[in-house]
DNA sequence: CTGTTAGCGCATTCAA
DNA sequence: TTGAATGCGCTAACAG
């Protein structure tokens, strides 16, 4: 078993209350009995344990991570921007994968618990009534992360203008028939930003006196695959669509499967929008909307670390930028086209970048 | 603050031992006290402290994942099996990214403690004996995934077999100038397997009479774009390779890349083969080494669940195996094709599988 | 400056 | 069948 504080006290010659000082530089001591410690602690290799000290202090230095999603690459790259910061602090990850219904019920029953983690880092998920009662009671910092809630910090998009600014980039190029695939409208896992993109689509559609076409709509659980197959319902209607725009880069990698499929060209038989900018979007070089998915872990976490020391701030609300990414999945409709001419001919590689 | 186990036995009328025995079933007791009990714990909505309860009995319920490479699709694969095992059962993960030789110091000093977690789940590295000497003294359960070591339950491919087997199949394309890009062959953080990856390579080319040219093998940190940057260095070469072997599909991708950049077309001016078979491999079309990640990450966390259950039963090895994915990034080099025929010329779209 | 003690929340042993 | 007492390892308040 390993040492404890009573060794290290017993072997240093001094009481427990002064170990625990020098470890933690909770008063002074007298540099003399300092060092004794300190070589002791060496001798022994003790570090403290941790379940002590949590009860002790009524502090667990611990956040959990609750992730829905958690197939998807945008998800890794947001949980690595918050191990980025995480490293260097002395708080431990804790991680809560939710996929299904029971699971976020269990998960939000019994984690929210002060004791248990000192906060909350929730990636795309809107809490429920229940959920939020439970965090105001047990008081625990709770940070939403692709959430909203206007009683909780949380890190958000201006999905609504995003997706119409996409939407609108599609028919500015000439599109008429344009589709959108998308995760559940409602279902408990939507953070109600797949609807705010749903509204920015139809706002494009409606400001251009596009008719919105129920057909065009396709919904489904997020992942590659159900994208190719949305996508390859869409291109198999009587009147297909020459754009789809996806509510994820998940999603359009899957279209881009599909178009592979029927062996149409993209773009010039499809243009493809996806939303998110996950690496692979560059290497697919997918015209995208570009959310800093990274810099949303990072943003979260230190909104959270700030919440956690300071409990008593105003919520806070940060609103991240997007931008849409124009690479060469998108170009004029066929019918449009200019023989010999197209949108997208240059291959500098260079990503053409246009600010929200 | 949270209800405690003494108010639940104040509300119940009853004493904690009661309470306790209740929740955890662990000594019988009178039905009628046990609906009081369980009646005062729904009222006071009531979960036991995590870390008293750890304190008390001496186990954490909580297991370490120690990752590095973090920043790969393909350790986020192998987390992903892991999560799916436990969600289902009763512990907890922590998650511990290091990227850096202080980072892995720190964590392998602190991290393996009993009291602090129940076991030890490390990706993708290999214990140093300081590392060994501390998990043996603390007598932490710990398994190895993608690593080695004689005297801990490791899960582990055959590595120089699988890297053999696909530089082989290059060569039986005709390919004679094929490349190795990999990660550092000794830092601290390789796991072996990238020398075991070479040695596969070496062999190989060897048993085929081809000579090993030392300016075909570039080494650096695993990232797409460091794929890219080694690519391009070995295709501006004189006399440069008609073939890339890749030590990951991370790399490869990056080949597929500066590939695009040349202007070079994959596969008929260059054969791509990668190694892991992440998702976007699929997507990709990337000819690759299958190696089940999610399946390692079930298997691994399983093992070790096993091992903390039962310490003393003698160490597991777990062999994976592999299979050479042919997808469409390999064809007979240019030379060697003659007119018209290519070898990967039909497009069903069905992955070719070989087995080892 | 430092040793001693109380108590964090729980499981468990010992009595009853 | 159950209540009371003990201790897990630690921090912090208290007393010197």
């Amino acid at each position: 078993m390993p040492a404890t504080i009573h060794d290290v006290a017993k072997l240093a010659g001094v009481g427990i209350g002064t170990v625990s000082s020098v470890l933690n530089n909770s008063r002074p001591v007298n540099e003399t009995t300092r060092q004794k410690v300190l070589a002791a602690v060496a001798e022994l290799d003790f570090v403290p344990n941790p379940s002590g000290r949590r009860l002790s202090m009524g502090k667990t230095h611990t956040i959990a991570v609750i992730i829905t999603y958690f197939t998807t690459a945008s998800q890794f790259e947001r949980l690595r921007g918050v191990m980025s910061v995480i490293a260097e602090s002395d708080y431990d990850i804790s991680l809560f994968a939710i996929e299904t219904i029971p699971q976020r019920q269990r998960v939000f029953q019994t984690v929210p618990r002060r004791g248990r983690v000192d906060g909350l880092l929730i990636f795309s998920l809107n809490p429920t009534k229940d959920d939020l009662r439970r965090i105001r009671q047990e008081n625990i910092p709770a940070v939403l992360v692709e959430g909203y809630h206007p009683e909780l910090p949380h890190i958000f998009l201006d999905d609504v203008a995003a997706a119409r600014n996409a939407v609108q980039y599609l028919i500015d190029l000439g599109h008429q028939k344009i589709a959108y695939i998308s995760d559940y409208l409602d279902d408990l896992f939507s953070s109600g930003f797949n609807r705010n993109r749903y509204m920015g689509y139809r706002q494009a559609l409606e400001a251009a006196g596009l008719r919105v076409r129920p057909e065009y709509h396709r919904q489904g659980w997020q992942s590659r695959e159900n994208g190719r197959q949305m996508a390859l319902d869409l291109l198999n209607l009587p009147d297909p669509p020459t754009a789809i725009f996806a509510f994820s880069d998940e999603l359009a990698l899957g279209v881009l499967e599909a178009a592979r499929d029927l062996e149409l060209k993209v773009p010039d038989d499809l243009s493809v929008v996806g939303y998110d900018d996950i690496e692979l979007a560059h290497f697919a070089q997918l015209t995208t909307v570009r959310q800093n998915l990274f810099e949303s872990g990072v943003q979260g976490v230190e909104l959270l670390l700030d919440t956690i020391e300071n409990p008593h701030a105003s919520p806070t609300q940060l609103q991240l930028p997007t931008k849409l990414v124009i690479r060469k999945t998108t170009t004029v409709p066929k019918d449009k086209a200019v023989s010999g001419q197209s949108v997208n001919s240059d291959h500098s590689g260079l990503d053409k970048k246009t600010s929200l």
